[in-house]
DNA sequence: TAGCTGCCCATGATATTCCAAATTTACACA
DNA sequence: TGTGTAAATTTGGAATATCATGGGCAGCTA
């Protein structure tokens, strides 16, 4: 799972270094994915291939001429870049995904679980700002704590059963 | 898969050269079949023989003298080109493909999954443009979380179950 | 014979790979 | 707890390979 935030740095060929911790995600694939976050927050969003069989999978069961699913086709798979990282786990940032979401110079890796997000650093920190404020609403937590006792319940009948649940993955 | 967008030309010949990763995707065969889009979209829809071979498997499990069948072989079949590539990865564009598709000077290859589409850059960017006001709508990714769940469920028997649900695939 | 087609090579631009230095992080030992 | 050593990671830059594209030539067709 990606988890947590780094920052990077854009160089001057365009390249950036993918953090240590998330290539290690990417199970040693050095094929990753990136297009524009389909919420419209202005950020980038990326994963490895397995990402991408997923989202080729939840395509898929979506009725081939289906409104939903040419948007989604349009947006995830065609509008996404296809890069390699290189040796020391670098990719080439394109052009046009750089410019659509303001990336110059340092930038911000935050992790969202079976994807990644690639940040503008002052758009990011606004984006938390207002994270922060709407984490405070008593309705965030009550959804949360609904959705924890389902699956709480769907996992152990009703008890936490080890710490595998959320460790996840191997060293 | 067919990913990401490439744009190429097509020169005094009428040559256009198939983005080489589009290329590797074909593996290994030099031959391409080229036929107008069905949705009315005016852009080509293309593949290689494995995907002409999943669309013959296709047509026919459909009863052989209905409406459908014949709609569809009458598109599909007899209304593809079927290409060559030269040594260097390029195919000579069919004079009633072009018109139909409006292609002339620079073109756009755009993935679609098992299949890739070429696409006039002009209406490429209207469709885009349509397709990024469509994917802020919440109906849409309602429906691909809907989707989304669905191949989680399936793959992990609903329970979060490691790592393995994301990492997909072999190494 | 003229035009089209397939095949070949040349070339510039781009992307990828490789090498090496600098910085950071982790670890062991005092 | 502080320090030194080792490892890993992040950088910068250059060499190499790949790709898109243009043009030439021979053979086929009309």
């Amino acid at each position: 799972m990606f988890v947590s935030t780094y920052e990077s740095a854009i160089d001057a060929k365009g390249r950036v270094s993918i953090p240590a911790p998330f290539r290690a995600e990417l199970g040693g694939s050095s094929r990753i994915f990136l297009w524009q976050a389909l919420d419209g927050s202005g950020c980038l969003e990326g994963g490895g291939e397995a990402l991408m069989a997923m989202y080729r999978a939840t395509l898929t069961r979506l009725a081939p001429q289906s409104d939903v699913r040419k948007v989604l086709v349009n947006r995830i798979i065609a509008g996404s870049a296809d890069l390699k990282m290189d040796e020391t786990g670098r990719i080439k940032l394109p052009e046009d995904l750089c410019k659509a979401a303001e990336l110059e110079g340092r930038i911000k890796f935050a992790g969202n679980m079976d994807s990644f997000q690639i940040w503008n650093p002052d758009k990011h920190a606004a984006y938390n700002a207002s994270m922060e404020a709407a984490a405070a609403s008593p309705d965030v937590m009550a959804a949360f704590g609904r959705a924890y006792s389902e699956v709480l319940h769907q996992q152990g009948a009703g008890h936490y059963n080890g710490p595998k649940l959320v460790e996840g993955g191997e060293g």
